[in-house]
DNA sequence: ATAATAATCTATCATTCCGATAGGATAAAT
DNA sequence: ATTTATCCTATCGGAATGATAGATTATTAT
């Protein structure tokens, strides 16, 4: 299941995408737009902001804005930042592999071979779409 | 993530599967071999079993046994069982869906269509995909 | 009959994670 | 100086997860 930060997450950044000037959108105004705590949404934003997704500025005026083009944000980068590993299992994962404890030899596991499926499956989709995608 | 509760569900399942002549395996050797802890591991062919998918034997000789052919038994029921729902937001799942109550309309839910891409995929691995495919 | 085997059932538990909230600090604009 | 809005830290309740314990029932073998 999605966590809720990733939807907010993605909710937050199409809707900071579609403003088309780029002007910074203040957090209020998403969460207001979108149904989303506040307070919960301030975290996720400066998460995205501190993965180099978003600018932020601060006082009248301010808010956050894209920091790249939307069809240079890649999903793929936006899901691991957001909801961490892509694939279901981590002996599976690219960037957050870890072995398994109670496995002793992923050649023969069969779960290992589904989620591998899966998860090359997963990527393709993500790695083949930007946020302007999801417009 | 995939569950411990799936993870060691799928590889019970295989081990039973492997076995040729379709004898019952207890869980006891179940739970060795695969390193699982043995309590959890009941909990779970239990409700293999209530599902339909296994045959169990008390006493001596007994354990646990496949209902159907290895080939019959389809990854997408299996995880459906294990895991829940294969969608990862409850409002694009076909077999669990439910209305997100933040979205007002699904239709221009940038998540929800990101999302529906990603069942279709995976539902077409598990569609496609029996017991028997992952010895 | 008795003992051993193995599933069944119920109940509980510690830990972790998630989503949310609170309150103040900092920075910028008017 | 005041307002606006991000930034930061800390905390919290509740749910889910994974695991454990103990007792019960059914079957087989001796």
């Amino acid at each position: 299941m999605l966590s809720k930060k990733t939807k907010y997450g993605l909710k937050a950044l199409t809707f900071i995408a579609r403003r088309i000037d780029n002007k910074p959108v203040p957090i209020a105004t998403i969460a207001k737009n979108e149904n989303i705590s506040q307070k919960f949404l301030e975290s996720i934003l400066l998460t995205l902001r501190k993965s180099g997704f978003l600018g932020s500025k601060k006082g009248k005026g301010g808010g956050y804005y894209l920091l790249k083009d939307p069809k240079e944000i890649n999903m793929s980068s936006v899901m691991r930042i957001l909801e961490g590993p892509i694939a279901m299992v981590s002996c599976v994962s690219l960037n957050f592999y870890e072995k398994c404890d109670d496995c002793p030899d992923e050649n023969t596991c069969s779960v290992y071979k589904l989620m591998k499926e899966i998860r090359d499956g997963n990527l393709k989709i993500y790695n083949n779409k930007s946020l302007s995608d999801l417009f």
